[in-house]
DNA sequence: TATTCAGTGTAACAGATTTTTGAAAAAGGT
DNA sequence: ACCTTTTTCAAAAATCTGTTACACTGAATA
């Protein structure tokens, strides 16, 4: 895949500068507008693959930004909004967003969102394993397989999508709002205990199947497939 | 990652000189402000990443500095107060301050909590370390894993983030206030026999598991996360 | 050395919060 | 219309957290 260019819009220049690294170290090339008119101006002399957008700035803010590019172009777009800041979900549908990040963010963080963005636009920069194996386990998301030692189970879509997206990072801790973000997707509005039903739906289907791994909850923050470590 | 720019505020030159020295030597850039007035001016000018703010001025105070500086931005703040002058926390949460520090103040302490509210705000420096490694003891805040001898051992999280914390600064010892404030947060009003309780259970989870390192009281003082050390 | 006392360890409780679970309603597909 | 999947809801269960009371310890004093 060809080097994809992301373009970030922030007036302030240190958070610019930061998303710049942490893109830079994953081999993307970056573009940085530092207000809404550079933004809007840029987009289109650099033609960028996706928009990192700061929505609180001087003149032309971000939903404005979003908007203008939309006329014109389907070009993924990021929201960055700071935490106390209320983000208008609403208002980003309806512009045409595609995600957003609340400041302060992480670098892991960022580098998911964006390969999760650009993926959902067939623009990922590498093919992604479409299948995850682990003892007794074996997820294939692109014939909704799931089999438990060995035996294939029949398991609703947004089981598989969940169990596998656990199961690609394992270990990795998400919050339900993130699960709900990065499986059911931006645009899904409903209530976080959703996730907790079909955790257990899951958990019913893979139960005592292994020692090596186990779906936990995560007291007070989520939950996590997590896989007993051999070394260390 | 961008040199960080913090501007101190003290009527006391002194002080603004040594903040600085400390400042500089961990690599930030710095602007100072004598009053009140001249913050404020140089905020809009200088648009610093953080401000160490003293409260006792003439004219215009800290608080009032704070305030108007928060009708305009959400840059991070932290309050400098002299040891007996009283510190109003609320009043302080109110107005939006980040965090505070009692004058007279140490180097080490200030850098710490510099780098610790920039890290809040998705600002920090350089990539900090989400996990500690000693003998027999992993500690991974991220994916909220604790092993103790290879084993992994649920914790839940006010532990993990104590003994994270401690762990994080071996040989420093802790207030029990100050961990309050570290580590349950600056907001937190409580007990600080609190603290005790959860070492006790921390305890129990890390007892014996080995000699190179121990949860020690410090009589008087507080508790550190003692180190022994082979060289020396 | 005995005494005193503030500081610390511990266990147990209560309240708060979070998670699990079952069941039923809603939505979607055939 | 039927069946499956998904979501919602709320009671029940589990877990965490802060507080308290009391026992214990270390350090200072007489």
């Amino acid at each position: 895949m060809a080097n994809l260019k992301v373009m970030v819009v922030d007036d302030d220049n240190n958070i610019c500068e930061l998303l710049s690294l942490y893109l830079g170290k994953e081999g993307y090339s970056t573009v940085i507008a530092s207000n809404g008119q550079e933004a809007v101006d840029r987009f289109e002399t650099e033609k960028p693959d996706l928009i990192l957008l700061d929505i609180m700035m001087p003149q032309l803010d971000g939903w404005q930004v979003c908007r203008r590019i939309r006329k014109t172009s389907q070009c993924p777009i990021i929201m960055l909004t700071a935490k106390g800041e209320l983000f208008d979900k609403v208002l980003g549908l309806e512009l045409g967003a595609d995600d957003y990040i609340v400041k302060p963010f992480e670098a892991k963080e960022v580098i998911a969102r964006v390969k999760a963005v650009l993926r959902r636009c067939g623009l990922s920069q590498q093919e992604e394993k479409k299948e995850v194996n682990y003892d007794n386990l074996y997820i294939n998301i692109e014939n909704y397989e799931l089999r438990v030692r060995g035996k294939q189970i029949d398991t609703p879509p947004k089981e598989m999508e969940l169990i596998y997206h656990l199961a690609s990072n394992p270990n990795r801790v998400y919050t339900r709002d993130q699960l709900l973000d990065e499986v059911w997707g931006f645009e899904y509005y409903g209530d976080s205990r959703t996730v907790d039903v079909h955790i257990k739906r899951l958990r019913e289907k893979l139960e005592g199947a292994s020692e090596q791994w186990v779906l936990k909850t995560v007291w007070g923050v989520g939950y996590k497939f997590e896989v007993k470590r051999t070394d260390v």
